[in-house]
DNA sequence: CATTACCTGCAA
DNA sequence: TTGCAGGTAATG
């Protein structure tokens, strides 16, 4: 579910309500496998009174810092929330790990498909996830040039290595097809075959279909809500995912989709043409 | 590169 | 009942 949009909103409505709160208390975890590291009883124990520092986003990740050089990694993958409730709203079936605060509040992990995943990270091991990932689009050294040595001298298909997150950080299913059709082209062109024309157009696409993503506050399609439990609302503003049928807003050809690499994909097949040969 | 696995729920 | 879902890791 969620990608770079999605996770920033969270993040910075996580921020908004939690930040210099204590962690009273694990209140509840019934699905163990959620908590990658450490072990269960180290996670406990140093989670426990510990103070929320502040909220960020790395990728795909959210970053919550806690006080003595602690950080609260979780990742959403397709159907996770971090939701905060107050002490009258017990949570439901689908919330596997409850913080307490010392307001009284918590902090819920909602997960229908208990794909997410927390990391208690020392500082080392927030670099090591830094590390394994690639550019953020939105930021200053993504540049134009930074985009064209990622696609350069790769055989594999454009838009599955716009989904690779080593590559670039943060663009999944929904803002691979919507950045590319804004850029005019086909999902299955080989990376390093993109114009150096082409190449400028994808980079502002991205940023744009993210930048704009965000001021719509994410995609929720199924599960997505923010940290106050409330909807986005950018699947109003879709050019092409998931409207196989629909007429293409520039040309009025139907959207096609096509299975790449085990996604489904969106795209025009007027506007976003394969060069020849 | 493709397939399978991880899970649950929903719509066709 | 089947297929599909915003993600990722582990296998041939």
């Amino acid at each position: 579910m969620p990608e770079l949009p999605e996770v920033e909103i969270a993040a910075r409505s996580l921020a908004a309500q939690v930040v210099g709160r204590r962690i009273t208390a694990l209140e509840k975890l019934d699905w163990e496998r959620m908590v990658e590291t450490p072990g269960l009883p180290d996670f406990c124990a140093l989670i426990v009174g510990r103070e929320i520092a502040s909220v960020a986003r790395r990728a795909k990740w959210l970053l919550v810092a806690l006080d003595a050089g602690w950080t609260l990694a979780v990742h959403l993958r397709m159907s996770g929330n971090l939701i905060v409730r107050g002490p009258e709203i017990w949570p439901d079936t689908h919330t596997h790990l409850v913080l307490g605060l010392d307001d009284g509040r918590r902090i819920c992990f909602d997960d229908q498909r208990k794909f997410g995943r927390v990391r208690l990270l020392d500082a080392a091991g927030l670099r090591l996830l830094d590390a394994a990932h690639g550019p953020e689009p939105l930021g200053d050294t993504f540049s134009a040039e930074a985009l064209g040595r990622i696609l350069a001298g790769r055989r594999t298909k454009l838009k599955p290595l716009l989904l690779d997150q080593t590559a670039i950080a943060g663009i999944g299913n929904i803002y691979a097809s919507e950045a590319l059709w804004m850029a005019r082209l086909h999902p299955q062109i080989p990376a390093a075959a993109v114009p150096t024309a082409q190449v400028s157009a994808l980079h502002a696409a991205i940023r744009q279909v993210l930048a704009e993503a965000i001021a719509n506050q994410g995609s929720s399609l199924r599960n997505y809500r923010n940290s106050y439990g409330e909807r986005g609302r950018n699947q109003d503003h879709f050019r092409v995912y998931d409207r196989a049928g629909d007429p293409c807003a520039r040309c009025s050809e139907p959207i096609m989709r096509v299975v790449i690499a085990q996604r489904s994909s969106f795209y025009c097949p007027n506007c976003q043409r394969m060069p020849v040969g």
